[in-house]
DNA sequence: GTGAAAGCGCTAACAG
DNA sequence: CTGTTAGCGCTTTCAC
């Protein structure tokens, strides 16, 4: 068998060139109607599947986008990803997905090998660890279309998707100190990285705000997964000295927070309550179902790639720009005003 | 600014040929040490980044595997893919990762694009909807080495990945049975693809060794979702007949009938046990915790990964196999013991 | 409307 | 050990 049909394959079949049955096979408006229906019709005879390494190597663009994330197995990202499908689908790219599992080597390598593929610009979302933005320089200099998404770093020549996390942690605080709590707790994400750095600023903003001190014990910096929120908990725990309220920096550590919480009998939101950035489809399924600042992921997803193919179309002197999409506040059943409510049944 | 580094740029700098530099780059034994580490140095100084579309095209190979899921954002699916990138990491692949968002047409045109990537070779699990099995022939047919994996399609020339579907829910119903449980429903996918097959048929084969009846309104099929699950419960609650047990597709569906359940007012395990097939991470944040049939996942992903690598490897007349993965029942809050004890209570 | 020529950047095969 | 020769399959000029 013939490992492959070719373009030559079919022209000679019609007695044309290759330049003829490459045209017609793009619609190109330089061919007839007729010429362009016999082209397709013998291609779809011969099973013709054209080689995007030729193509991509001729015409020196790939029309592909490449994504690195940290995770896929979780929510977020995997909401926002699918958004990026969607959007990419319907303007006629690819997407080269990619994982960084949060090893900074390993997005150093992604990021090596989309450009080797010649994607025509790159998304990333950085891991918990990256310091280093050296990869990301190079990627500029070759005049790649980068955008951060979400978990960003500042950098010249980039453009950038971010949720208001300041501001989103800002009021959910401000709605845990009008529900009359005043111990608040933050279970943070790293402060090196925007994401961690942001809702811890906005949580103390809040906390300044209304005269409330920042106890050391409750203000923790760590990761965003699950065994951070738990690890986080346990500290607090072991402090001794118990805050009413936690405010977690992700939905996996508010889950972490679940788990160890239940591990030692502090019960949710009766002992302590919390509110947490982010949701999870299964959030309606929880008992009590956590109470969130909202991330429009879809939102989020179809902006990067917007702002990218922007990038991309505009070529030269092309603006990087930032765009940060809103949060709002979702309450379900942690964080409601219940001791406002026992305060005036006391009454 | 040059648009891109080529072995030309480097061979010229160090008057050698293109080939000595594209060699030295691959670690080719050919090449001396000394002109390897020249090679390498200049190389890193000017920025070099190969061009795979070039280097696909030339050798004829892409060291990519292309991978076609129905959904990301589902705990199965993206550890198994998570499972599949690290495998494939470990083997110096790539990996092309598509979505079909359980539309069939959407899955005919990733793979269309995989195979016109070139890609070494395809894993696919199929959607709810995939009836036309034109475009796998046509894979096969261009000896593309495919694997399905966990939803799969019966053909010639292809392997499979799957888990002991039947066993599992078997054991799942037996185990129910053992409880003291004989109103047992179904909450079950279409019966047109294999998972959905093959958990009916443990579930009614299981039923039927007991001496159970299986009652028409206690089996339903549908897709593998929430909703479905949720609509599934509805169903059967509205039929006025409610079981003692349901035995749930997937993960998702139980997520469903816990919400529809919790929505009439029906109390889970107490007036209703479950149990279902699969889990997610989250599962032990759920009240009452599921107890399932636990699929490996990771043991999925990878044996996928090494099935096509072997039939990559193995070029001509190999054999494609048929890999299925044992399953486990993992008991939690659900389907457990109580109406047992209950009777000896009751002594 | 169509085609001839040239080349994208790389590797395979062989020769030295 | 190194280099020469020939493409891989396609798209781009630019003629006709």
């Amino acid at each position: 068998m013939k490992p492959h049909v070719t373009l030559s394959d079919i022209a000679k079949q019609l007695n044309v060139s290759k330049v003829t049955v490459s045209k017609a096979l793009r619609g190109h408006p330089d061919i007839s109607r007729e010429t362009t229906r016999l082209v397709k019709k013998v291609a779809e005879e011969l099973g013709y599947t054209p080689n995007f390494a030729a193509r991509n190597l001729s015409s020196r663009k790939s029309s592909t986008i490449g994504v690195v994330v940290p995770k896929i197995a979780h929510f977020f990202f995997s909401s926002v990803i699918e958004a990026i499908y969607d959007e990419a689908f319907y303007n006629n790219y690819d997407i080269a997905l990619t994982v960084s599992q949060e090893n900074a080597e390993r997005e150093k390598k992604h990021i090596e090998t989309l450009m080797a593929m010649r994607v025509d610009g790159i998304i990333v979302s950085i891991t918990q660890e990256t310091k280093d933005s050296a990869i990301f320089e190079k990627v500029v200099s070759r005049n790649v279309p980068l955008v951060f998404m979400d978990r960003v770093l500042q950098m010249n020549g980039t453009s950038q998707v971010t949720v208001d996390d300041k501001g989103g942690a800002m009021r959910a605080i401000e709605l845990a100190i009008s529900n009359g709590y005043t111990k608040i707790a933050h279970i943070g994400g790293y402060k090196e990285i925007n994401i961690g750095r942001n809702r811890y600023e906005g949580f103390a903003e809040a906390m300044r705000k209304h005269g409330l001190p920042l106890q050391p014990e409750w203000v923790i910096h760590g990761g965003f997964g699950e065994d951070d929120g738990y690890q986080g908990f346990m500290r607090i725990y072991k402090s001794g000295k118990m805050p009413e309220f936690i405010f977690a920096v992700t939905y996996p550590v508010a889950l972490g927070v679940y788990a160890a919480a239940s591990d030692v009998g502090v019960r949710i939101p009766d002992d302590l309550d919390i509110i947490c950035f982010g949701s999870a489809s299964i959030n309606k399924f929880l008992k009590p179902a956590l109470s969130y600042v909202d991330q429009p992921t879809r939102t989020l997803g179809k902006a990067a790639l917007d702002l990218v193919l922007e990038h991309v179309r505009e070529s030269e002197d092309y603006q990087p720009k930032h765009v940060e999409v809103p949060t709002e506040l979702v309450i379900r059943d942690t964080c409601i005003k219940k001791k406002l409510i026992l305060d005036s049944a006391a009454k």
